[in-house]
DNA sequence: CGTGTTTGACCAGCGC
DNA sequence: GCGCTGGTCAAACACG
């Protein structure tokens, strides 16, 4: 999956600058696309050394690796993490799929930020670890399995925990 | 009028 | 078996 796309023009231009965060900034820094992440997923599978959770992240699950990136250098960190591969040895059956799945921890006030799709929000709600509500999207294009999952950080609410799950059909941003 | 959001209800998995 | 929790559905609503 995501061939060598050029990825002609990346819309992320919006990437805050039409919203006045500080802390997101710089969107020639944020040049990246969503399934340069899920290579990332496999990246981490590698690299079993750089697993690490982030601070705040639920770190229960014996299943996930996970690792800390710094997108840019203007503050951005970014985290990621990778799992569900949580297949039932034993049972006989594996009931789960593989899915990509990776989590972002960002610092910024938007929530929902602009990574190029379109997203349709299907749900919300309240999670007991955290005092703040999950927001549940999914990509508006038909077909497309990919659903995202956004809630902000239980100790610093200036971070949004994204979590991104699937892969896209499509090739381009849809906007 | 079309598209996306909101919101409560419903459902399934899991732990006790 | 029951209750809790997370995830999804869908009808009503808001907005362009």
């Amino acid at each position: 999956m995501a061939d060598n796309d050029p990825n002609t023009n990346m819309p992320g231009s919006s990437f805050g600058s039409e919203h006045d965060a500080p802390v997101v900034a710089a969107s020639h820094d944020i040049n990246f696309q969503v399934s340069d992440f899920f290579e990332f997923s496999d990246w981490i599978e590698e690299n079993p050394a750089f697993s690490s959770i982030p601070a705040g992240y639920d770190s229960q699950n014996p299943n996930y690796t996970a690792n800390e990136i710094v997108v840019n250098s203007t503050g951005i960190s970014s985290s990621f993490s990778e799992g569900t591969i949580s297949r039932d040895s034993g049972s006989g059956r594996e009931k789960k799929e593989i899915r990509e799945k990776v989590a972002f921890k960002t610092k910024s006030e938007i929530e929902v930020l602009d990574d190029g799709f379109k997203w349709r929000k299907y749900g919300k709600k309240m999670v007991k670890n955290s005092p703040n509500p999950r927001n549940y999207y999914r990509c508006s294009v038909e077909g497309c399995p990919v659903k995202k999952r956004v809630e902000r950080d239980k100790e610093d609410p200036r971070y949004v925990v994204t979590t991104y799950e699937g892969i896209h059909n499509h090739q381009g941003p849809q906007l």
